[in-house]
DNA sequence: TCTTTAAACTTTAGACTTGAAATATTTGCC
DNA sequence: GGCAAATATTTCAAGTCTAAAGTTTAAAGA
């Protein structure tokens, strides 16, 4: 068992885990807003075209899981809903019954460029304090982070 | 109309932007399982008991809400099920028949304190990577953003 | 082959979340 | 006082999310 006390060193961790989610909650909830008023989407639907839209050929259900962190059925439930309006499609994979490629439709793909560019507008506008040096080093930082998290989990 | 143009600077705040989303997921996923595993009990549930700890008097609703940046119809629900396991009380506000004050009981004062020291660990080990020194530049960094956050809303 | 185990998804129950509508109260204004 | 506007909260419908259970198909072993 690991030591649990409370140190100086895990207060300042703490607080920047504190603020991590502040910064990231609010952003989050300004996209999610804008989706919603510009655009007529959600962000859980916006983050599944992300991820489609850097492939060409599509990811399984359980690759878009994997790359988006949340749970299989709740992906399910998503694509459900993107098949419904026509931007992504569900193909089967040969060889393989099981499994279901999942692809954006050209009219899908359409409207998520056209929704990533503003998108990156906004993201520009809210971490404007910050100059782009300045932003490639936390950026780095976060990346350590985000490699060790991969790594080991908790115990 | 702001520039919305893809320049250099905007890919690099668009790749930190991704990056803080993937950290906090990440880590926001291990404590939500975590929480459940060994407390019985969800983030959403602990985020407000941690607001509430805060406060020997509690907290209305809508400051609650405001704190956690989240609806009010939202807190409602959480509340609610706060009460039922006796973490949490709702008090009538002297003079304003429309509040209600929450405030933890002492059994959820006790059990969240239990709680919070635990959390700091798991903290502290899934930041472990950064220094203390490395974590109070970047908590710095966060705060600028979330006040200029808090000034402005996106157009 | 036949059976077991694993893998890919979907379904389900329950919790969380939002925005909008509804309810109840208070405040400001005439 | 009386009434419109603002405030505090709850309710509601729809969507998101998780863990766990269920279904179907594939792979591995006896």
């Amino acid at each position: 068992m690991k030591d649990v006390a409370t140190t100086p060193a895990s207060k300042a961790r703490l607080r920047l885990w504190l603020r991590l989610l502040r910064v990231t909650r609010t952003m989050e909830a300004e996209i999610r807003e804008a989706l919603r008023r510009e655009h007529d989407t959600t962000l859980p639907r916006f983050d599944v075209m992300a991820a489609l839209s850097r492939t060409e050929t599509g990811l399984k259900m359980s690759e878009l899981s994997g790359q988006l962190r949340v749970s299989n059925g709740n992906v399910t439930g998503i694509v459900d809903r993107l098949v419904q309006d026509g931007s992504v499609e569900r193909l089967a994979v040969p060889g393989d019954r099981r499994a279901m490629q999942v692809r954006l439709t050209p009219s899908g793909r359409a409207a998520f460029e056209e929704m990533a560019e503003v998108h990156e507008g906004w993201i520009d506008q809210m971490l404007s304090g910050i100059d782009p040096k300045q932003a490639e080093h936390m950026a780095e930082s976060l990346r350590e982070i985000a490699d060790r998290l991969d790594q080991e989990t908790l115990k």
